[in-house]
DNA sequence: TCAAATTCTTAATCTAAATTAAGTTTTTTG
DNA sequence: CAAAAAACTTAATTTAGATTAAGAATTTGA
């Protein structure tokens, strides 16, 4: 269990490769994400303070996502399968109910209707990260989001 | 740790209720899904043989899933912090990286190619369900489904 | 500090999938 | 087995969000 300091921009994971390691976010931004065929990002998931970060592939596959640090953090490494010990079980839980919820709310609800469920859920996070990063978490286009906003605002 | 026999069409858990169980399935086909605003269902996840399905709230919190069996089941019925233990490790591993494909794919896939996945990735599952299940579970509507289907076969 | 890069906004156009609607096939059940 | 219900198909129309493009604002870094 080793606690390191990265810098921003930091990649601690590239997809394709084997990694055996999970990020526990001491204090900072970290993201996970992928590039599709287009080559185009989709942020997967943010981890800010006291957030586990890692792939969700067993360590003897090859990662699905990219993980890098969007602030300058500190992280403590661990290995991956300490998710199988009691002690990550509630971090463990925590992202899964994250991953349930944005299951849900990708195939049922708009897209301004994610964007608002983001800005209840990670108030935090809206300030520390760009609306492109935003938007390709949210699953939409930065310009998307961008209109979204304004007409949002026109309602309110 | 009961083992229960469950007919096709039971209903083992409802929106909003609290539930400290989960479902390990032994034989038959579960599912959890969700209804939107609009009443329309969207299938969560499919549960065949070896599969735990359950909500992934803690057990303080009403569930956001319905659970059904879709057809003749047998079930063991397991509480919830069964989860924090070594044994459901991998079935807990395993539904993590489900989740993590189903929202990499909701947010960069196309219908079709997250038709395609779900056929390579469940083939057992395709015949056992109907298509309307898929569509719901693909994100998309029957019609939708339906039509592509046809477009693929022009295609090979 | 100021030039370059990146991000953000706005608007026009395009497209994948939703909606609506009607007919057909399959399944269920009394 | 026949009627009713549910599932499936097809096609026309609509729409949310993508794409493209261009200019404005902000951030970065030499």
């Amino acid at each position: 269990m080793k606690r390191i300091k990265v810098k921003k921009g930091t990649v601690l994971q590239e997809f394709g490769e084997l990694n055996t390691k999970v990020y526990h976010v001491v204090s900072g931004l970290l993201r996970s994400y992928t590039l599709d065929q287009k080559g185009k990002e989709h942020i997967f998931m943010f981890g800010p303070e006291g957030w586990v970060v890692g792939d969700n592939v067993t360590p003897d596959l090859p990662c699905e996502l990219y993980i890098d640090a969007i602030e300058d953090s500190v992280v403590y490494v661990l290995p991956k399968d300490v998710n199988r010990e009691n002690k990550n079980a509630a971090a463990f839980i925590k992202r899964l109910g994250v991953l349930q919820k944005r299951v849900i709310l990708l195939m049922s609800a708009s897209a301004i209707e994610r964007y608002e469920h983001f800005e209840k859920t990670y108030p935090d996070i809206m300030s520390r990260v760009t609306q492109k990063m935003i938007a390709s978490y949210l699953g939409i286009t930065p310009e998307a989001l961008s209109t979204l906003k304004k007409e949002r605002l026109k309602k309110k």
